[in-house]
DNA sequence: GAACAAATGTAGCAATGGCTACGGATGAAG
DNA sequence: CTTCATCCGTAGCCATTGCTACATTTGTTC
């Protein structure tokens, strides 16, 4: 008799819905760096940001619209909600804390730029608290 | 004059392309496991494995057989080619590598698993030799 | 070998994220 | 106010990865 499969459902949760979730924080933080930045974040902003064409923007930005993290009106600036400015600012951290701990371990920057943008939307609560003792 | 906004195009590199390779490491690091926990690596044993429906696994095997990772005949088991056994062996070996690096950092079990399997696939060479150093 | 359960394949739908081509809106220059 | 470049939206295509429902194959059991 065969024993049963066990199921790694927690670390392969839905392929799909966990992109659609990494594309959520990259995008709220991608906006908010570009207002910092220059003030507005338009669509073809974001288009040259992540290197992709304004359309697959601005079905992006639609979506996220509807999740309550985006708002602009058609042919205006795109905007953070009081929901996606949040999860900007703790993307943010997290993004920074990652970069900051492959530097300390002793990558270089332009590796750990790449290899942190991959690696933040992996990173859990007990991941992120070992990387900032680490730190210190 | 509005300075054009630099492209992140490698850390944001074609996100459809990019998660399709991810599954293609997940499917052949699974596939080796199976066949060594029991012999054999069937469609079910994947679905079960991964948490999915045996339609996905069997359409992902396809395209798998298609890039030469995988082969298997109709209702018989998924087998490794020499590419997947190749490949299937460095994820392991990288896979085996952020765990313990995880659990060495401080992160307990359960967490260093989960996060690992996200994590792995965005850690490049330079991450990983840091990774190595660490360890030693 | 017939019948049945289990495993796998096929058909067809949805969501997400790529694209090109084209059309409408905005805003600056004349 | 018209013109025109730029920006952005819409239409419609493809690929990937989810799903349910149904068909087919396999292998066991009688």
């Amino acid at each position: 008799m065969k024993d049963k499969i066990k199921a790694r459902s927690v670390p392969f949760s839905q392929t799909r819905s966990r992109h659609a979730g990494e594309t959520a924080e990259d995008y709220v933080e991608a906006v908010m760096e570009l207002i910092e930045e220059q003030g507005e974040c338009r669509v073809l902003d974001l288009a040259g940001y992540f290197n992709v064409s304004h359309v697959t923007v601005s079905r992006i930005v639609k979506r996220l619209q509807n999740e309550n993290l985006l708002h602009s009106k058609p042919y205006r600036p795109v905007e953070l909600t009081d929901k996606g400015s949040k999860l900007a600012k703790r993307v943010k951290e997290r993004h920074e804390i990652v970069l900051a701990f492959l530097i300390e371990l002793g990558v270089d920057k332009a590796n750990a730029e790449i290899d942190s943008e991959g690696i933040e939307h992996h990173v859990g609560s007990k991941t992120l608290a070992a990387m900032k003792r680490f730190l210190k």
